[in-house]
RNA sequence: GUUUCCGUAGCUCAGCAGGAUAGAGCACUUCCCUCCUAAGGAAGGGGUCAGGCGUUCGAAUCGCCUCGGGAACACCA
């Protein structure tokens, strides 16, 4: 249950019958050891009314009925509330028999479209790509958990520039001929043959004005679907998917669409016929674009690029045609865009030429949801010593040896022990990235991923697989929890939880169950040291510990669940 | 330059719809495995919350200014 707002909602009555607004209602968890919670509407109280907070606090407590579900006291006006253990009790048996800690889902389910991911097709996924991967999955976890309707969609960069660069690449590198119709030997597209193109591409683009130019028009005739250059596509994407799935799948990110901007090429001249009957497209030098700019602004708000100079298609046309496309196969109530804060401008753009236009029913919520970049110890998006990307795989390997390596050293006996490796080495880095705010840059530290120790996901899997040993061990017999002076600390940290679970879902950050579920184990593992729970010879006081650690296993497990961490057996 | 995000312990970060004594992990110094997994637990040192002014009964949290850093800003995505 969600014992903030059940608390919140019995003040309010009292406020509204007292004629006081609700608002000042509010409760939060106190991070102190006066009490579980705590209520400080009355000194905001206090300035409206010009009555003493204590006079206020009282006012509101004498007219409170609890039942005995608290225990209040007031201190110099704040209200503190202290949950009995017998409520506590009867909380910990509703959460011990729910599957979801009686978590509440959504008033009302919505339909709800995940855009994350953004991998480039020709490229392996750098660090960079961990980020958007990893807060996406849980997001859409936890949304679905809520209730939710979730359709996910990875929206390759499959489209653009970086294809024409990498295929002229190609071509200039190796004879490419059999793809458009001559009679020499078909040259498979490898990973490791776009592993060298595409940084070369990149260098020759700014350095080389010709093969810029190139790039552009093999740009344009994929566009265009032209034969050749169309095939070679065709060809390295499959190559690409391949792997970038592999490498998601191994983050344990899965999605529902591997769409690409390639997908609504033909929705393209639609798009674009529409937006110049609305007479909103213009041509500057050349290009198609749309003024976004509003009266009064003084934020820089760049004109929109919808074709290049040639012609050719550019991100935002893309985008719009993708929403476009979203709204008609998929209805979303809302769509969410989950990209690094660097795309804050263009998403603030083609939403401006999206609600404007009213190319789509605008019921339809358009979300930028933004995440920091993973920067070096230098405050800039992290790059490896010699300035090349630190590819996604690499990390993954590294981290997952480290993990074999201890499991070794710990001398762990499981039959699958790459598996498991894996498994640790994954929550290690899942937890080291969803415990930062989203929306904050954070520092890349390598030996932060790859100690087990702490504050990490390793220590999450730890004491679950503890509990789980001890109950493996024990005679556990379902029964009724009461909870004591003892176990009570572990009950409320069961509700900072779930109150957790509110706080991601508004914030659309994982941060805070991150660390409920951190606060959780370690109030937990102090528990563990000063109890000998098997040893514990009275019945019923044995079967009291088992049946909260079933408890606190279900809840570790769930908001491990969300975030993407799996509980092995042993480690 | 404009806009925007940020500055909290040696390092990495929480805390910011104002609230009681500013927290955690790592690192450092001590303890604790004859007993449920020591990837653990207990204790300790470490802070002018960048600086200043203001609002307030009360400011790390809100406002303004200064300093310092990141990012975005027309044919990249």
């Amino acid at each position: 249950m969600d014992i903030k707002k059940y608390l919140r909602k019995k003040i309010e009555y009292v406020l509204q019958t007292l004629g006081y607004d609700i608002k000042y209602a509010a409760v939060a968890f106190c991070n102190n050891d006066l009490a579980d919670l705590q209520c400080n509407g009355a000194f905001a109280l206090a300035k409206i009314t010009h009555k003493s907070p204590i006079v206020l606090a009282e006012e509101i407590v004498s007219n409170l009925h609890l039942d005995g579900q608290f225990e209040i006291s007031i201190v110099n006006g704040f209200i503190n509330f202290k949950i009995t253990d017998q409520f506590l009790s009867k909380i910990a048996n509703d959460c011990a028999k729910s599957d979801r800690l009686n978590i509440a889902k959504v008033d009302k389910p919505m339909n709800l479209f995940i855009d994350y991911g953004g991998a480039n097709v020709a490229k392996p996924l750098h660090v960079g790509h961990m980020r958007s991967a990893i807060v996406g999955e849980a997001i859409k976890k936890l949304n679905i958990f809520l209730g939710n309707n979730v359709t996910s969609d990875v929206h390759l960069g499959d489209w653009g520039l970086q294809m024409g660069l990498v295929i002229a690449q190609l071509m200039d590198d190796y004879d490419m001929g059999y793809y458009f119709g001559k009679p020499v030997p078909k040259v498979e597209i490898t990973m490791s043959m776009l592993d060298v193109a595409y940084p070369k591409a990149s260098l020759r683009k700014k350095e080389e004005p010709e093969f810029y130019e190139r790039a552009s028009e093999i740009t344009l005739k994929l566009q265009q679907k032209v034969a050749g250059y169309y095939d070679i596509w065709q060809e390295m994407n499959k190559v690409c998917i391949a792997m970038v799935k592999a490498s998601y799948l191994a983050l344990g990110v899965t999605f529902d669409l591997w769409n690409g901007e390639s997908s609504v090429n033909d929705l393209v001249p639609y798009v674009l016929d529409y937006l110049e009957k609305k007479h909103m497209v213009k041509v500057s030098e050349g290009a198609r674009i749309i003024e976004v700019a509003e009266e009064g602004e003084t934020q820089p708000m760049p004109p929109l690029l919808l074709l290049k100079s040639n012609g050719a298609q550019m991100y935002p046309i893309t985008e719009i045609a993708t929403i476009v496309d979203r709204a008609k196969v998929y209805h979303p109530d809302e769509i969410l865009y989950i990209t690094d804060n660097r795309q804050t401008l263009h998403f603030q753009q083609v939403f401006r030429v999206v609600t404007k236009s009213g190319i789509v029913d605008d019921s339809i919520k358009l979300k930028h949801i933004t995440f920091g970049t993973v920067n070096g110890k230098d405050g800039k998006p992290f790059k490896t010593r010699d300035g090349g990307t630190f590819k996604l795989d690499d990390l993954i390997a590294m981290v997952t040896d480290k993990a074999l390596e201890k499991l070794r050293e710990n001398k762990v006996d499981v039959p699958n022990l790459t598996e498991l490796s894996k498994m640790i080495g994954i929550s290690a880095l899942i937890f080291g990235d969803l415990s930062n705010v989203i929306s904050r840059d954070y520092v890349f530290d390598l030996d932060k991923f790859m100690t087990f120790e702490g504050k990490t996901g390793p220590y999450l899997q730890y004491t679950a697989v503890r509990i789980k040993s001890i109950l493996n061990k024990s005679d556990y017999v379902p029964m009724d929890i009461t909870i004591n002076s003892d176990t009570r600390d572990i009950v409320i940290q069961i509700l900072k939880l779930i109150d957790s679970f509110d706080q991601a879902y508004k914030e659309n950050s994982l941060h805070s169950i991150c660390l409920a579920l951190y606060e959780l184990c370690s109030t937990f593992s102090n528990f563990y040291n000063n109890v000998k729970i098997l040893s514990t010879e009275d019945y019923i006081t044995r079967q009291n510990y088992l049946n909260l650690l079933k408890l606190v296993y279900k809840a570790i497990d769930l908001g491990c669940g969300i975030i993407g961490i799996k509980i092995p057996e042993k480690m």
